[in-house]
Parts: C-alpha cells; structure tokens; sequence
RNA sequence: GUGUGUGUAGCUCAGCUGGUUAGAGCACCGGAUUGUGGUUCCGGGGGUCGUGGGUUCAAGUCCCAUCACGCACCCCA
C-alpha cells in the first residue's frame, strides 16, 4: 500500500501546534480590533481574470489553477494541443484559481460591494493563500496571511497605525523586530535622477539585495540589466548614504529636488517618521532606501519587518496602493495595508522558544472509567463541573486502569477523578494529582468546590 | 526556471573499501503490577532498504534512469 502523504509545501497541525497557532492568530486579532478593523472573508478560490496580471509576471507563473469541471478539453481542437501553447489552452481548461493573497481579492471585494460600503473601510482577513513555488525554508505552497488594510484614505495617519499595530503585534508575541520603511516614490526619484526612469523595477529588484550580496554584487546586477555606468555611480553615494534620519533626509531632499515624485515621497515619509518619534513604540524602525517590495502595485508607502536574528525572510510587509481598485474598474481610491506572515511568525517563535509553555492542556480533569454502572453515577457530575467551566472528560470504555492513566499523562491533564465499586458505596470520590502523584478522598460534594479551589490556586 | 543534497521500521537515524539472517533509540503492544500514569526490568510486533534497470559469484552499499522530498538561488509571507 502507498504511504500516505500530503502535497509538498503542505503541513498538518497537531493539536499542539494548533494552540500554538491559534495563540499568533487571537493576538493578531485582537490587535487589528483594537484599531478598529472589522473582518471579511472571501472564497478561496477567485476567477483568473481576477487573479491574472495583478502580481507581475512571475506571480501569474506561481498560481494554482482550478481544471474546469466537466468535459473541460470539449472547447479545444486536437492541432490545438499539439501546438503546445500552454497559455491559451490553460485559459481555454481554467477559469478559476486558487487566491494568491489577499489584498487582490479584497479589491475585487470593495469595487464590487462599493454601494454598501462605507469609507474609509478598514477590514482585517485571516485566511490561506497559496503559491505555487518551490518549497524551502520559511517557504510554503499553502499559508496563511493576516492582512490589514484601509480603503479610501490617503492620510498618511493610516501608516503611522499600521506601524502601531505591527509593534504592538510583536510587542505581544514578544518578538524583537525591525521595521523597514520606505516609498516606491523616493524610489521613482532615485531612477529619474540617475536618469534611468524606466529602469525601475530593475533598479529596485537588485538594491533591494544589498544587505544579502553586498554592494559589489548588486552593481554588478544593475550593469547587467544594461544601466549606464554613469548611472550606477551617481546611485552610489545614495545607497551608502548614513547618518541620523533628519541629515539624511535632508541630504535626500537634495540630492532629488528636481523630481517631483522624489519630493513627494521624502515629505510623506517624513510626515510618518515625525507622528511615530512623539509616539511610544518598543519595536525599531528605520527608513531603508534599498527597501523595495516586489509586488507590482505598490505606489507609495512600503513597509517590510524582519525578525532580528533570524534568517527566515519578512514575517511582515506591505504598503501604500493608489491604484488597485482602478483595474476592477473603481479608479482613484487609495488604500494602505500590510499583512502578517503567521507561518514564518510561528516559525520564529519556535526557533526563539517564545511559546508559554503553559498552553499544552486543554482537559483540566478527568474521570477514570470503570464501568457502566460507575459511568452513570459519574456523568450527572461531569455536568455540574463543565457548567463550572472546568474542561473535563471521562475516557469512554472501562478500558484498563493502565491505559487510562497513561491516556491522562499523555495529554497532560492535571487531575484525575476515580469513581469506583468502594467510593459508590461510601458516597466519596479519589482525586488524583497526576503532577505530585498524591491522591486523596473525600465526600462527593466536596469534589466541585475543591476542584475550583486548585485550579484558582495557579 | 537554475544549482545542490537526501531517500533504510510509525518517527530520528546507524549500517566501514560490496560479503551470511539489515540494526539502535524513541513510539506502539504485552507482562512484572486484575484500582494507578510519568521512573525501572523482561518480552513482542513491525522493513519488497523510494521505484525500475545494470555491473557482480554476491548490492542497503557501486553505476544509470526515474519518482519523491529537502536546501540554496530567482522571487516572495
């Protein structure tokens, strides 16, 4: 028989990486709440026309398409397969596919709900996505991302929020981090000044790669993607621009005063800088000119966070979008999101030791079985004790004492009730502290109170 | 898409320059202990060595192919 086995790049969860999970996603919630933000969801699967074209070329490559149902190759010609044209057959066999992320989605959302929406909206989404790339590290083909945005606004408040919530997010999972902050704009600037405007993404994509390769490199990538050698030095004392966030932004302001999106882009960054230094904030946070964000719709603001000593990648990224709503046909709305990587979270949590460890037991007692007739003596106080709102259970078969016990320390419950043949008769019950292995008796009565008062002890 | 590594028990792995019947730890089951787990002792089940082919008297071990998985790059959470 076949091993059985999951896609890669998938997980399962045990129960106790589910707490663990389940603990990153309730404090992530509860922040965004606390900002505000309502949640949504949407299906899991979008209509391409949806999906394509919004995540640049390489994305449209990572998406998992959904095969029409059906007789789905009717529509198609056998020349036609031959031709081995993957993109006009594929478009011919799937019109669905499965959600990339879940900013694209939400646009799609707002554009197509606008009448019922109030703005600026501010919804927060926790759901999975999936891509389609090679697996590795901190890598995977399905994972979650717990997105925040606001629509409708262009105040640059709705950064400085954003910037809260992500320092009070890992204030509360007690992750030392490191907020990046830039702005496609300055970066717009760069490419007009050193004159290779419609370099762009070239530029950004390799400048974004020298604290990883090191300067050396990433001029060598620029001369590759054919930029000027004049170009590249006049990007040098840019990139290696140091100092305090004041002279260097002066120095910025300088070094673009001619370009009109160079300017606007310093000012909306200053702006954000000068709310968050009269702000209490654990998490550091510096403007990071190499910063750059792939994701093709980004057009002002960019955010990214690093975990500080480990090497997972962003557990956290996002950004200012002037435009995304335009393709759904809703033009000039600007939002502003970012989005949590829970996955890479939990994985830095795992690595730092950061779960309580505390949160193994969900059964705080448990009635050990020893037949039917003590089954039914014992059920009717099962029912007072979890209307108490203690976890309990009993083990469902008179199963060997053995086996019992071994079941309630495996699952580390802490207490273990024993209602047998002699405590039915004397109207008593044994309690059992499976940590200490002490055990006493007393009155049936007493369990209740007693129970409440140990576990209220902790 | 490019490079690279690894596939042996449910899990983690050992198995030397090819050599009899493929091992260990953990987990599981049973017993010591018919009303007591976590410690200890004794015993037990479980493997077409990823798959197919080749070299050889002989292959888990060497060669080729193939599949699966991991890591790095590209890109990204």
């Amino acid at each position: 028989m076949q091993k059985p086995s999951i896609p890669k790049g998938t997980r399962d969860f045990s129960p106790v990486e589910m707490v663990r999970r389940n603990y990153i996603f309730d404090t992530i919630k509860s922040v965004f709440q606390n900002y505000g933000y309502l949640p949504i969801e949407t299906p899991a699967m979008e209509n391409l026309s949806t999906l394509l074209g919004k995540y640049g070329e390489e994305g449209d490559k990572l998406l998992f398409k959904i095969l029409n149902s059906g007789n789905y190759l009717s529509g198609i010609k056998d020349e036609e397969l031959q031709t081995g044209k993957i993109n006009t057959i594929s478009r011919k066999i799937s019109e669905k596919g499965l959600r990339f992320d879940l900013t694209v989605p939400f646009a799609r959302y707002v554009v197509q709900y606008r009448n019922e929406i109030t703005f600026p909206f501010k919804r927060y989404q926790i759901q999975p996505v999936w891509r389609a790339d090679k697996p590795q590290k901190g890598r995977y083909r399905e994972f979650y991302q717990c997105d925040v945005d606001v629509i409708g606004s262009r105040s640059m408040l709705n950064e400085v929020e954003l910037i809260l919530i992500i320092d009070d997010v890992f204030d509360k999972l007690n992750i030392p981090s490191l907020v990046k902050i830039n702005n496609r704009k300055i970066l717009t600037g760069i490419a007009e000044y050193i004159g290779e405007a419609n370099k762009i993404t070239d530029l950004t994509v390799a400048i974004d790669k020298l604290e990883k390769v090191g300067l050396d490199n990433v001029n060598e990538e620029l001369a590759q993607k054919g930029l000027s050698r004049k170009a590249i030095d006049k990007l040098q004392p840019i990139i290696k621009m140091k100092g305090k966030l004041k002279e260097r932004f002066s120095s910025l302001k300088e070094t673009l005063k001619d370009s009109k999106n160079g300017i606007e882009g310093i000012n909306e960054t200053m702006t954000i800088m000068c709310y968050l230094k009269d702000l209490k904030i654990k998490a550091k946070f510096d403007l990071d000119l190499t910063l750059a964000r792939g994701l093709d719709y980004y057009t002002g603001s960019i955010i990214e966070v690093k975990a500080k000593d480990i090497n997972i990648g962003s557990i956290c990224g996002g950004g200012r979008y002037d435009d995304l709503t335009g393709i759904f046909g809703l033009p000039d709305i600007s939002g502003v999101g970012i989005s949590f990587g829970a996955d890479r979270i939990y994985d830095v949590m795992n690595e730092l030791n950061l779960f309580p460890e505390t949160q193994q037991a969900t059964t705080q007692l448990m009635f050990v079985n020893f037949g039917i007739e003590e089954e039914k003596y014992c059920m009717p106080i099962l029912q007072e004790i979890r209307k108490a709102g203690i976890n309990t259970e009993i083990f469902p078969e008179a199963a060997k004492m053995k086996k019992q016990m071994t079941y309630a320390n495996n699952k580390r419950i802490p207490y273990v009730v024993l209602i047998g043949e002699n405590e039915m008769q004397q109207g008593k019950v044994t309690l059992k502290n499976m940590e200490t292995g002490i055990q006493e008796q007393f009155e049936t009565g007493k369990l209740l109170p007693k129970i409440i008062e140990n576990f209220s002890n902790k």
